[in-house]
DNA sequence: GGAAGTTAATCAATCGTTTGATTAATTTTG
DNA sequence: CAAAATTAATCAAACGATTGATTAACTTCC
């Protein structure tokens, strides 16, 4: 069994994701970081060389843990109307599960600079992309699907998820409505799944 | 009627502009800005008062554009379905036309820190939501549209839009793509337009 | 000549990082 | 086993650089 005394890298890592996620990565200064995780500032640079080291390990981190995650999906023996609707409500669990973390990615990622966080976002996500790309591709070839432009649908998908996560307001215009609740989220997260898979079932198995 | 002579104030506003969309506000300087719109750093503050005036100054005037872009639309003798593809032609023109403050804005609005510029870009967004979700739900009155979740829908419509917009390359995986690029621009929007009018068209009307 | 515009110089505050020293735990050695 | 040597973890303090902002002097223009 571990020991109780509390792992300070570790601290440092939440501490940093929170903020970044909170304020951003410019507007989050180490001071603050060692504030909120209980660490001395020195302990930043000793673990993780610098403040960006932090944000790549913690980029790391997730992007390994959603790599575990995967796989599975795209061998099964079913049809692809099928695998998609299960990506999507995979990805759907997935990013509603780690709201503040994707905003966060969403985020840098509009920044043109800092090219090596854009290249490892760009690299995460591209996995998704190519299997979301493979299933509706195979499902044209096979004839169960319309001949649509595949990498639009791909932005509509992904697009659509993200804008529920960024501003979950315009979906949902009650005051009172919060993501971090369990219940307001499981709320969403469904309406968001029977959303797209309806969406991606009319739009590409309908016979024009 | 104004001089000839270079407008300072308006070259900051221009130059901030550029340098808030590429690096963040926060991973801007002053001097930066100073340097890029070739006038003295006192005169920022000498015409905005502070960094974030000059911030608040961009967003006033563009969302004031915007405004003034709009309402024409929804009092045409047309049918929901053509009102709807008029609005994603203007909404994909007006974005595409500014990636960069669109990206700034996408960009401000997941951060849940400085509340005055989150509630001033909610209020403009919400002005287009409001206009969408008129005109779907009056095509589900009139029995035109099927009976969707509508706001979702339009989750999906911006989403997909600002999908394009954040992450092109997505879209577009050759490696020369640049969307300002004139000729890729256009090649872009009109692959958006055509895909989001096929979408709606096939998912609000296809009879099940 | 006086208001508006513009400048270089300067301000205190904060930035990310580094330092040298100290503690606590582990390994090596006699 | 216990003293000595080594290592990892932590700390307060300070580093030079940069931040947004301000000052006061200078120029331009009506």
């Amino acid at each position: 069994m571990k020991t109780e005394k509390v792992d300070k890298r570790q601290a440092i890592l939440e501490a940093a994701e929170k903020l970044f996620c909170e304020t951003g990565y410019e507007g989050t200064s180490t001071r603050q970081i060692a504030k909120e995780s209980g660490a001395n500032m020195a302990m930043i640079n000793y673990y993780f060389g610098s403040k960006e080291g932090v944000f790549v390990e913690i980029m790391n981190e997730r992007i390994a843990g959603f790599a575990s995650q995967l796989k599975i999906i795209n061998e099964d023996k079913i049809s692809a109307l099928e695998k998609l609707h299960r990506v999507i409500e995979g990805y759907v669990n997935r990013i509603l599960s780690n709201t503040a973390f994707h905003k966060m990615m969403h985020r840098e990622l509009s920044l043109t600079q800092r090219p090596a966080m854009y290249d490892k976002i760009k690299d995460a996500m591209s996995h998704n992309m190519q299997l979301i790309d493979r299933i509706i591709t195979g499902g044209i070839e096979d004839g169960t699907f319309n001949k649509v432009d595949v990498r639009m649908v791909i932005a509509t998908i992904m697009g659509t998820i993200t804008n529920i996560v960024i501003a979950p307001q315009k979906v949902m215009p009650c005051s009172n409505f919060d993501l971090n609740n369990p219940k307001d989220k499981k709320m969403i997260k469904d309406r968001a799944i029977a959303h797209l898979q309806d969406l991606t079932t009319v739009y590409l198995t309908t016979k024009k």
